[in-house]
RNA sequence: GUGCCUAUAGCUCAAUGGUAGAGCCCCGCUCUGUGGAAGCGGUUACACGGGUUCGAUUCCCGUUAGGCACCCCA
């Protein structure tokens, strides 16, 4: 665990995912592919650093978030940069600067890697950590693309046998009916300002959205007699969140209204979501919701960054959260394909004639495993056992001589003599 | 950024104010001609820095890292 040198300790916050837990990994990046490829999703990547001034200007007010939450670097020049924290910034910079809006729109494109927020390590939170999202950006701003938003993330964490999973959907209206909607929240808290925390009685100046999910006791029996966004909608919103209900309720979509659901940056607008799954605790007993991940509509991030208006939506997941819940769920993934063929050599001509055996294997499409570097008999099949191989073959002094192999069954142990030309097609028949 | 808890071998854990031991894993040997078993042997640790002390892995302080929670959560 330790080591003398500190240069030898990964930095905070971040962590090796090791060849052991790789499978689960590959695993989850093979069926975001599938899902993406299902509902075509294109994929996009952009770079790990950007100018600080996009992500600064896409989260606007909330200054905490700037100056807190991000991993900020200054180059030798003095730009100005940030390791990605999120990607939708990212993506409507690629979107305007390529000028993907004459690409055919909607433009549905889908991103998976590291991002990275300045954070204090807790559970399921990394400074370095992994998102998938999907987004679709452009053309109408038609209810049916949240949904779909929607559907690609729950299909995703189906197809990785998560259970129970949920869909909380909020909305939290447009410029012209949030204000108003604010004003009535902001009033109703004025008059419990004496029951609520103090956290509350800041959020009521600096985010008042965020009152809405606060976990304070206190706060609790004060937030479930509050108004709440949606009586509050304007016409447009109200029945652009009617018919995402509606195509929600027409797929089967595990959805339930939750008006506490809230983003805290300014450029979402109306549909809100998140993602959760039911997990048992430790003592096996009482279950727990988890959040996996969620997003929105955003069709002010364009105007923020000075383009046209433009709708879009987008949603991501934590990888780190899902791989964690796979891990405690034991949920069955197939590991690494092992290869069945194993051979052994013994002998320095064995050895040289066995290099090149195994070059003919690879050159007819066969992998086979080795440990040549040992060298007796015995340690070589430990390790073909530890390997998991179904066939041995044994190449000895006395075979090269004779221009023969021992092909062994590992599990009976039944040995026979081939003529070593014959061995490849043998093999190949067998395996 | 704040608070509480923690830090002994690759892993899981012991013991101790006089510098540490087990189990598992790993490696080697018995075994350059037959693995899964067994036996024998071996590698590897007191996170870092300072203080108290004759002497600190042990007590104290700081740092770092980890865990949990808060703030925040795009």
């Amino acid at each position: 665990m330790a080591k003398k040198n500190i240069n030898f300790y990964s930095v905070k916050g971040t962590h090796d995912i090791l060849p052991s837990e790789q499978y689960i990994w590959e695993k989850i990046r093979k069926e975001i592919r599938d899902v993406a490829e299902t509902y075509s999703f294109s994929r996009i990547d952009t770079p790990i650093i950007e100018n600080l001034d996009l992500f600064q200007r896409g989260v606007g007010e909330a200054t905490d978030i700037v100056e807190k939450q991000m991993f900020t670097l200054t180059t030798k020049g003095g730009d100005k940069l940030v390791l990605r924290p999120e990607g939708t910034s990212a993506i409507a910079r690629a979107y305007i600067q390529h000028g993907l809006s004459h690409v055919g729109q909607p433009l549905k494109v889908y991103y998976e890697g590291p991002f990275f927020r300045y954070e204090n390590p807790q559970a399921g939170r990394y400074r370095q950590f992994h998102q998938a999202g999907f987004e679709i950006i452009g053309g109408e701003n038609d209810p049916i693309y949240d949904v779909q938003v929607m559907l690609a993330n729950l299909r995703l964490l189906e197809s990785l046998k998560l259970k129970n999973i949920s869909i909380h959907v909020n909305s939290i209206g447009c410029k012209t009916c949030r204000p108003i909607y604010k004003k009535k929240l902001l009033s109703y808290y004025k008059s419990k300002k004496k029951e609520i925390c103090k956290d509350c009685n800041r959020r009521m100046n600096d985010n008042p959205l965020r009152l809405l999910d606060c976990k304070d006791e206190k706060c609790e029996v004060v937030k479930k007699s509050a108004p709440i966004m949606i009586d509050d909608l304007c016409a447009t919103c109200r029945r652009h969140f009617k018919e995402v209900l509606e195509y929600a309720e027409e797929l089967k979509l595990p959805y339930q209204i939750n008006p506490f659901v809230v983003r805290g940056l300014d450029y979402y607008n109306r549909t809100v979501f998140e993602f959760f799954t039911e997990i048992n605790n430790a003592e096996g007993e009482k279950s727990l919701s988890l959040a996996l991940g969620g997003g929105g509509r955003y069709d002010y991030l364009f105007e923020i960054f000075g383009q046209r208006s433009t709708p879009a939506v987008g949603a991501a997941l934590g990888l780190e959260r899902i791989a964690e819940v796979i891990k405690s769920l034991k949920i069955n993934i197939p590991v690494r394909q092992k290869n069945k063929v194993f051979l052994i050599v013994i002998g320095i001509e064995a050895k040289k004639r066995g290099m090149s055996l195994v070059e003919e294997f690879v050159k007819s499409g066969i992998n086979i495993s080795e440990s040549m570097g040992k060298n007796s008999l015995g340690a070589q099949l430990k390790a073909a056992d530890k390997e998991g191989a179904v066939l041995a073959l044994i190449l000895g002094q006395k075979e090269v001589f004779k221009e023969s192999i021992i092909i062994r069954d590992m599990k009976t142990g039944v040995q026979e003599t081939i003529l070593l030309k014959k061995v490849v097609a043998e093999i190949k028949r067998r395996v």
